[in-house]
DNA sequence: GCTATTTGTTTGGCTATGGAACTAACTAAA
DNA sequence: TTTAGTTAGTTCCATAGCCAAACAAATAGC
């Protein structure tokens, strides 16, 4: 495909082909089942054009035939779909105390979604690369029994990974400076197909980008809250990963410089204020991370009850993420934030009074048209998104060789 | 060009050689004098190939070749360089007391800069549009006069300027809704040339892209110092406006809720306490806007004879800068943020405490590889950039016709 | 003057698009 | 049942524009 976007990339027929392709592609992903002349009206490209291009898929199988119109005036069409069985792209996301692994096929339908948990707070990605590449061993046999072939593997880890794809930092798994996709590519020796890592909320912001309700939105910013806060960055239709990789740390945004002190050492960030820790610092105090999950559902039982206490931190915690999600609007105007991790079970008790902080607070007319809405991919955003990661470079015109 | 980003858009063989036009034009902007022979070298262009290339760009008067190369073993190689002289491109910017207007050649070297005192404060565009349209008008004649093609205009406004050119709100001038562009192409009476219109800090931020000490950054902030405070944000890049073109308005910004009341009615917003009105509503509470140039003058002259209370306001102002500059750089990673507008003479007190603030607060390792420099485009950096806007519509590809 | 070297052009082959004509397969109506 | 009309998809050909290789041109150095 043609890339625009950074320098002189001279343009030969190979990518005209690649960028058509990926172009039909993209139409049937979002218009399956349609016909050759759908493609050709919609797309501007000609019959013929059309033609040898769905050949030319149909031969990699990435599309397939399916039955014909029927009771229509004219020749019956041929439908074509997606051809999901023979491909599957990998998401694995690392956390804390449990590894999520999933396998979609071309159309993003979720072949598996498997959950380990996991030790943990060692002092080094060893025993973790391990596990993955152990979790992704397992998973490539199941899609290879599947007659699948793997078309990419990405992790999506809770840290900074820089563009090179080393993990710079990652606070909560303790590791530091960390070639993460090069140590599994070794763990799984010579996997045929790339691994890549990233972010978790840049991966989560791709799945919204690919899978959520927004699909449509070019620009869109999702917000994961677990212990700490980070964003994903999708604009112009793209994941914006900044100069060296490190977009999206909102965790550290200065909210009140009077307010509680942030593990970061300064007073009110975003992550002090309106991460869910600020809420457990008050309901339950000495829980150790990996409890995060029972603390917050404890944390909704209580909201359910009408527990004063928890009402008012729960507002309070809105209010500031308004406050945070504010200030990404005004930057950024995307069409809609998307808040996910544990502030999705939180949603019913958080979004009206972060909405209204919110809305109070941007700038352009109407709010710049940006809504604030709450994620419904559940836990596995992340993994969701790593694996369309895979389909993305897919989408984009990497194609898998023919036959 | 063959542009990937916003959905299915086929591309075929006028795009292959678009795209190729570009690449050849954008290396000799950045490598002339060089030869075809160069060319192909370092694009990876077939030889064949460039000579067609350059001969089309030559036909077009946009290269033109210079000298040969001596005393070197070999056929001696013919020097191509940008042919500035038969085009221009115009940019304007619009503020309360005064219109800028310049015109550079395909080099950017600038042909002229013109500065006309303007009344604004007016309750429309209408004034402003007959004003701007006849400065513009002499603009052309004298171009027109040197022989060169108008390739564009492009309007700079402070204000939200929405994705159609539709200016929204422009707080300082007092518009609202006001379709500049349309009105100046009518004033113009068919200018034969595209008339376009966005936000200051956008231009800006795009002047520095392509003309700045820092055109090699693909991602970068420009924040500029006007009466309200404003950013532009380069991503990949691009200018990146967000979903309806309202992105950069950080000048609301919350950083204390404590903070001072600011004109929007809430406190604290990075406008009140780091914008230039901020050390003017001390030093000099009842001037009116248009006389922002001298009271910053004024300012200078105090700092420079260490008044003990001027320095104490600058150097509150630079770390509350460098508070917001660090919300920024967290959220986008970008290589660099340049401080613009009235932040270009008050450097020297403020960029060292901001820098401080700034690095301290940015959590990426080495700061994220993101530096806070100081403009040195000077005061007319939106105009330049308007004109720089209408360089990069050539450069992406679309061509003065042939001829 | 001869050779080596580098530049730029010419020629031919190849790929992929677009347009037009054509075949295919159906509905509807006479 | 035949015929006209409609829509789908293919075939054939012209064209654009890339690449590779051969070639012509112009120099330095011996």
């Amino acid at each position: 495909m043609i890339t625009s976007h950074n320098g002189p990339q001279p343009a030969d027929f190979t990518d005209v082909r690649a960028t058509n392709l990926a172009v039909v592609l993209r139409f049937v992903r979002e218009n399956a089942p349609c016909s050759r002349a759908d493609i050709a009206a919609s797309t501007g490209l000609n019959k013929a054009t059309v033609s040898s291009l769905v050949a030319d898929l149909i031969d990699r199988r990435l599309l397939r035939e399916t039955g014909l119109t029927e009771h229509r005036v004219g020749r019956p069409a041929t439908m074509l779909v997606l051809d999901g069985s023979p491909y599957a792209a990998i998401g694995i996301e690392i956390n804390v105390d449990y590894i999520t692994a999933v396998a979609v096929d071309l159309k993003g339908e979720e072949l598996l979604n498997w959950r380990r948990s996991f030790p943990g707070g060692t002092s080094g990605p060893g025993q973790a690369v391990v596990a993955m590449a152990a979790l992704a061993r397992r998973v490539v046999s199941r899609m290879t029994k599947e007659a699948r072939q793997v078309l990419g593997l990405t992790v999506a880890v809770p840290g900074l990974v820089d563009v090179d794809g080393i993990v710079r930092v990652a606070p909560n798994l303790g590791w530091r400076d960390a070639d993460l996709a090069g140590d599994l590519t070794k763990a799984l020796r010579d996997p045929g197909f790339p691994v890549l890592v990233d972010n978790d909320a840049n991966l989560a912001a791709l799945a919204e980008h690919r899978f959520g309700p927004h699909r449509n939105a070019a620009n869109l910013v999702y917000v994961t809250g677990e212990m700490g806060v980070g964003a994903g960055i999708v604009l112009d239709g793209r994941l914006r990963r900044g100069g060296q990789g490190y977009s999206g740390e909102i965790g550290h945004l200065e909210l009140d410089p009077a307010g509680p002190v942030c593990r970061c050492g300064r007073r009110g960030c975003l992550e002090a204020v309106a991460g869910v820790g600020a809420i457990l610092a008050h309901t339950a105090p000495d829980a150790s991370p990996s409890d995060l999950e029972l603390e917050i559902d404890e944390v909704v039982r209580r909201a359910r009850n009408d527990d004063r206490e928890v009402l008012a931190l729960l507002e309070n915690l809105g209010r500031h993420l308004g406050r945070g999600m504010a200030a990404v609007a005004n930057l950024l105007n995307p069409e809609v934030v998307i808040l996910g991790g544990y502030y999705v079970p939180l949603a019913p008790w958080l979004v009206g009074c972060a909405e209204e902080e919110m809305y109070g607070r941007v700038l352009a007319p109407g709010g710049g048209g940006c809504r604030l809405e709450v994620s419904t991919l559940g836990y596995g955003a992340a993994a969701l998104g790593a694996a369309a990661r895979v389909l993305d470079s897919v989408d984009s015109g990497r194609l898998p060789a023919q036959r």
